[in-house]
DNA sequence: CTAGGGTTAG
């Protein structure tokens, strides 16, 4: 194709350009218009301006086929291009504005899309639905709120605001910005919203962590009539995902199956991610295994699941099958490999996959990036190693870098480090209580008791909050949520009870409580130890044990890391009761059978 | 010239 179009040009009459006369310029328009859609690269559409240059056929109409050409998949030298184009346009009319602003919007630079606006203004024009829809996607990109509600005021006066293209991107645009509140409003002031603006709130609740109610709305929408697409199965998915709700995603899986979304690849790596998330790596490989076609996304889809469930090598082998598949790996790939190198203590295979992401992969290493590599440095102990690591780094470390640290320091019991860790988290954020806690229980576990008070005593003066711990369990298609110390639960009462009849015989079988881990160092090694047992991890196992039938494997979901002890009281459940115990925290997999766990004990 | 989108360290 591409060189069709060159030798079309380049075999065209050159003498046209004196042979024809310059006043009837058009009579050769359409067929250069036909040839502009044929085009493959910005060369190509350089050398087509060029040739209408030389015949007189520069024209508006052939320059806004041009800047339609640069501004539909736009890199930064297309909109270069497509600019100095629309700059020798007299009179740009409104489409021309909305073509450029899209181009900004997708690619380029949405500030200057925003900037077209008072230029579109000042001409006298009126921004239409194509104008909003460009303008709203460049304000989410930049997460310019101001702006993006001054275009929803002048929508509003235009009458635009409830255009079927302009209210999904004004949901959109909020949920960037992170105000959920305005994005509902507008999706509530709509009669009848269409699919694609269901779908927009539905992945703002899903974005922002509010799973339950991206579902509810998931739900309405079905019962509304409307026939979900592929995108609705997408963030229903990842709404599963978030929850570690498994029999609700195996539901969706059917639906998908029965109305063909299963041809879509993005579709089938929200399944993958679903049953990874659910704790079935098993389903998660046979959604991946039988799938006719893997991109990028689906491969790193599966790296990212084998290695959150403790399955490094599998993950690194997976690289290697999708090199051999010729798919590219990308930086996500790669992110999952430096985690399954991280989280199996492969140090020198991290260092080496590292190196060829930058060297032969090109990719420019990310905050994330190095974050897996000082978790990689860290867990294997080697801690002056990764305190240097972030002191070289080319970048401004962030507080979670330090915190990667700072956990390692923890779980190496380095009090030293750990302190000197904490004040340059310090200096970036002292306002994050888990800080203070993996400090202080480090501090107390050596008898630190002026440390411990004195982080204690910071932490209540900065007014730093810890994030209570909470797990979730699903019986019955109900999600169950549990709190640490949960008083409140209607089973409480039962369920606190049978927790201790459970520690009793875990305690026969050689279980001893680690009260050396709990914040409080004023209270007694008994009450220590009753803040312990209500811990909301083992609340829910409990829940899990009581209200399922012998045997069935226990999948619990906690929102923050797993805790020494009930990792440690979790291996004898599984031992004692013979049941099969999926611990998901907020980094990894624990998948506890016959007394043992997946992690090895690595973390 | 139009909308909504899966995988991402701690």
């Amino acid at each position: 194709m591409a060189t069709s179009i060159i030798q079309c040009i380049s075999h065209s009459p050159t003498k046209l350009n004196t042979e024809t006369p310059k006043h009837e310029p058009t009579s050769l328009a359409p067929s250069i218009l036909s040839l502009i859609p044929k085009c493959t690269s910005l060369r190509e559409i350089k050398q087509i301006q060029a040739y209408t240059i030389k015949t007189h056929l520069h024209n508006p109409t052939v320059l806004t086929k041009l800047i339609n050409f640069c501004t539909s998949s736009p890199t930064s030298a297309s909109m270069d291009h497509a600019h100095l184009m629309f700059d020798q346009i007299p009179q740009p009319d409104i489409v021309l504005f909305n073509t450029m602003a899209r181009g900004y919007a997708r690619f380029d630079d949405p500030l200057r899309a925003i900037l077209l606006l008072s230029q579109v203004l000042c001409s006298g024009l009126l921004p239409d639905d194509y104008t909003f829809s460009s303008l709203l996607k460049a304000c989410a990109r930049l997460k310019a709120l101001q702006e993006g509600k001054q275009l929803h005021c002048l929508a509003v006066k235009l009458g635009a605001s409830r255009n079927m293209y302009v209210c999904p991107t004004l949901i959109n645009m909020y949920t960037a910005c992170n105000d959920m509140d305005a994005a509902r409003r507008v999706f509530d002031k709509i009669n009848e919203p269409s699919v694609v603006t269901y779908n927009a709130i539905i992945t703002s609740y899903a974005r922002n962590s509010r799973p339950n109610e991206a579902l509810a709305l998931f739900r309405e929408l079905q019962e509304s009539g409307l026939k979900p697409t592929d995108v609705t199965m997408l963030v229903a998915l990842s709404s599963c995902a978030l929850l570690g709700a498994l029999d609700l995603g195996r539901w969706i899986h059917e639906y998908v199956k029965k109305n063909g979304f299963d041809q879509y690849v993005k579709v089938n790596t929200a399944l993958i991610d679903m049953y990874a998330k659910c704790g079935s790596l098993d389903d998660a490989v046979s959604v991946f295994r039988d799938m006719p076609r893997r991109d990028t996304q689906a491969w790193s889809a599966m790296i990212v699941a084998y290695a959150t469930h403790g399955h490094g090598l599998q993950a690194i082998s997976m690289l290697e099958e999708m090199k051999k598949a010729e798919v590219q790996p990308d930086e996500i790939t790669f992110l999952g490999i430096l985690y399954a190198c991280s989280h199996n203590g492969l140090v020198e295979e991290g260092y080496e996959f590292f190196h060829s992401m930058t060297d032969e992969y090109g990719i420019v290493p990310s905050i994330k990036h190095y974050g897996c590599m000082v978790d990689l440095l860290g867990r294997a102990g080697r801690l002056d190693e990764a305190y240097r690591f972030i002191d070289k780094l080319p970048i401004k470390p962030t507080p979670i870098l330090w915190r990667t640290l700072l956990s390692s320091c923890s779980s190496h019991c380095s009090v030293e480090m750990g302190k000197q860790v904490i004040q340059r988290i310090f200096e970036l954020d002292d306002s994050h209580g888990g800080d203070y806690v993996i400090l202080s229980n480090l501090c107390a576990r050596y008898d630190r008791w002026d440390d411990v008070n004195y982080l204690k005593k910071m932490m209540v003066d900065k007014g730093a909050m810890k994030v209570p711990g909470c797990s979730s369990i699903e019986v019955n298609n109900v999600v169950h949520e549990f709190f640490s110390g949960d008083g409140v639960h209607s089973t409480s009462t039962v369920l606190h009870h049978a927790l201790d009849e459970l520690v009793k015989e875990l305690k026969l079988a050689g279980y001893v409580p680690d009260t050396s881990l709990v914040f409080y160092a004023d209270i007694e090694d008994e009450e220590k130890e009753i803040v312990l047992r209500y811990h909301s991890e083992k609340l829910a196992i409990a829940y899990g044990l009581l209200n399922t039938p012998p045997g069935t494997t226990i999948r619990v979901v906690k929102n923050l890391r797993v805790c020494v002890d009930c990792h440690n009281a979790a291996k004898f459940i599984s031992l004692i009761f013979g049941r099969q115990i999926i611990l998901r925290d907020i980094q990894r997999f624990h998948h506890f059978k016959d007394g043992k766990c997946s992690c090895g004990d690595y973390w």
